[in-house]
DNA sequence: GCTCAATATGTTATAACGTAACATTATTCA
DNA sequence: TGAATAATGTTACGTTATAACATATTGAGC
């Protein structure tokens, strides 16, 4: 029988442990709703929003999708590298170059909160194989 | 009488040009419908296409609205300080910090090729003012 | 001027992403 | 135990984006 979850973020992190790539909040509700048919967008947005909060998932602004940490604990943001071709995301952790960013901004009176930084380009494994297409 | 628009990309510029904040795609169809009043979100998707493409528009990924070039030809991507009060972007070059993520994610094999680089916060004049808050 | 190709735009419909507002349930802890 | 807080349920709607197919405009070469 179906094992009933408790607790609606640890749901989700399971499932997003489960993928490499980042998964929408629409692709998280449709695998969710294999357990409660009813579940409506709203909770899944709410709790993503409770466990980016906590750094427990990162949204991937250009994707409208949303990965799990694969740090512990961070402070600083991180880089996401995106590979288009099969969609995994690597996180990065680059303090300087985050402390650099903000830097760069706060010549000109910025004060800097929050930092999206995501490269997308081919990873080493899709880029390896770029010359059969 | 309103002028008759031959070149859409003209008028999205226009439009985009008024304003120091960036557009979101429906703002601007709004905009544009009084001018003709059938106008379809394809139509504007496919111009801001377009403008992306050539370098005169950029899309601010973080906020799902576009904003016209505020510099001229350039190759590198930039960042996009982000005023989380007023709204107001203000693009930065800076190639090199723009090469040093790139190194960044190149020491696991990625190939960069896109990158997107937005910093929110607070902009100069707003972040003086924030003790009112 | 004609015509072919390329580019841009029109039209209809729908998919995908996200939130507002208010109600109910669960948890914690004084 | 009961009052406060956090989480989830429910309904409805708002916003962002694209698919698929049709038509029109533009520009180059003949």
């Amino acid at each position: 029988m179906p094992r009933q979850r408790s607790n609606m973020q640890e749901a989700l992190l399971a499932v997003l442990r489960q993928h490499e790539q980042p998964q929408s909040a629409y692709a998280l509700l449709a695998a969710l709703r294999t357990d409660n048919a009813k579940l409506a967008p709203t909770t899944i947005y709410r709790a993503l929003d409770a466990l980016s909060e906590q750094g427990m998932v990162h949204r991937i602004e250009s994707l409208n999708a949303y990965a799990c940490c694969r740090h512990g604990d961070h402070t600083s943001d991180c880089i996401m590298a995106i590979c288009d071709d099969c969609g995994i995301v690597e996180e990065q952790l680059a303090p300087k170059l985050i402390g650099a960013i903000s830097a760069e901004t706060e010549k000109s009176g910025f004060a800097p909160k929050r930092h999206v930084v995501e490269v997308h380009g081919s990873c080493a494994a899709c880029g390896s194989t770029e010359d059969r297409k």
